[in-house]
DNA sequence: GCGACAG
DNA sequence: ATCTTGTCGC
């Protein structure tokens, strides 16, 4: 794929006060509203935990063999070779299956700074995007979109970048309030959503993404897993996030398609 | 000044 | 993110 606002390149040469206003024009370029010509119904679910039938199997349906309509979903990932590089690995997958991977990798010149992530593995991962031949239907992006500062987390300034719907996964909150606390534990295909505080440039409540708890053990209360944060990118609701985060969980906590980039952004670095 | 902060 | 084995609980 290509990159059509070049001018929004995550450069790391500039300074952070630049960083910052590129930052802010990038968020008002970005759409939080769905803008895209898929299905979310259409997403496949991907690779089953153990050599199960797929879910559509199992109810009897009839499985469509004809590629080419069901939506590819593109999973982005980054691993480090010291503090040296990193590489970039991107994995489509279209019906659950793995159709294309491509890999990138850059020279890190930045530390990491909250906030600023995208300035520091964003060149690996135009890199890999660049030499990906498929055109994905949506990005699936390691880290905030909405969920930031300044609106223009990694998923929103990729999505902007590339101009394609793109939507954040992140472990951790960087930002903002759960509407209700993430303390306890939550039943699984809970959503909880995230309103901006004062930290962010968006008014206070405005909804810029959801805890989702995409897994959950049987029994919570002796141990339990942590929900994902996620957050629109470009081109996406905070609720239809949520949807699509959903459509690609199967059986474990990520997305199948961060997994598998995961798993291969790994495998990129020997 | 202190705290808080995706990967 | 990364350095790393076993271990506890589903």
């Amino acid at each position: 794929m290509e990159v059509v606002r070049p001018e929004f390149l995550p450069d790391p040469d500039r300074s952070r006060e630049e960083m910052e206003d590129l930052q802010r024009e990038i968020a008002a370029t970005a759409s939080f509203e769905d803008d895209f010509g898929f299905d979310v119904a259409d997403v496949e679910l991907g690779e089953s935990p153990t050599d199960a039938p797929t879910a559509a199997e199992s109810v009897g349906e009839q499985v469509t063999l004809t590629d080419g309509d069901a939506p590819v979903v593109v999973g982005v990932d980054q691993a480090f070779v010291g503090d040296d590089y990193s590489v970039s690995a991107a994995v489509a997958i279209r019906d659950g299956r793995v159709v294309e991977r491509a890999a990138g990798r850059a020279e890190l010149e930045l530390p990491y700074i909250p906030g600023l992530l995208a300035f520091r593995e964003g060149d690996a991962i135009v890199d890999a995007l660049e030499s990906l031949s498929v055109e994905p239907d949506v990005l699936v992006l390691d880290g905030s979109g909405r969920i930031h500062f300044r609106q223009a987390g990694l998923a929103t300034h990729v999505g902007v970048l590339f101009d394609v719907p793109a939507v954040g996964v992140a472990k951790n909150l960087l930002c903002g309030t759960p509407r209700e606390p993430l303390d306890d534990p939550l039943p699984e295909g809970a959503r909880v959503a995230i309103e901006a505080d004062d930290s962010m440039d968006v008014p206070d409540g405005t909804v810029v993404g959801y805890a989702y708890q995409s897994r959950q053990y049987p029994n919570p209360e002796q141990r339990h897993v942590n929900p994902l944060i996620v957050s629109p990118g470009h081109r996406v609701s905070a609720e239809t996030t949520v949807d699509v985060v959903e459509a690609t969980c199967t059986g474990y906590k990520l997305p199948a398609p961060t997994r598998l980039a995961d798993q291969y952004a790994d495998d990129l670095k020997d």
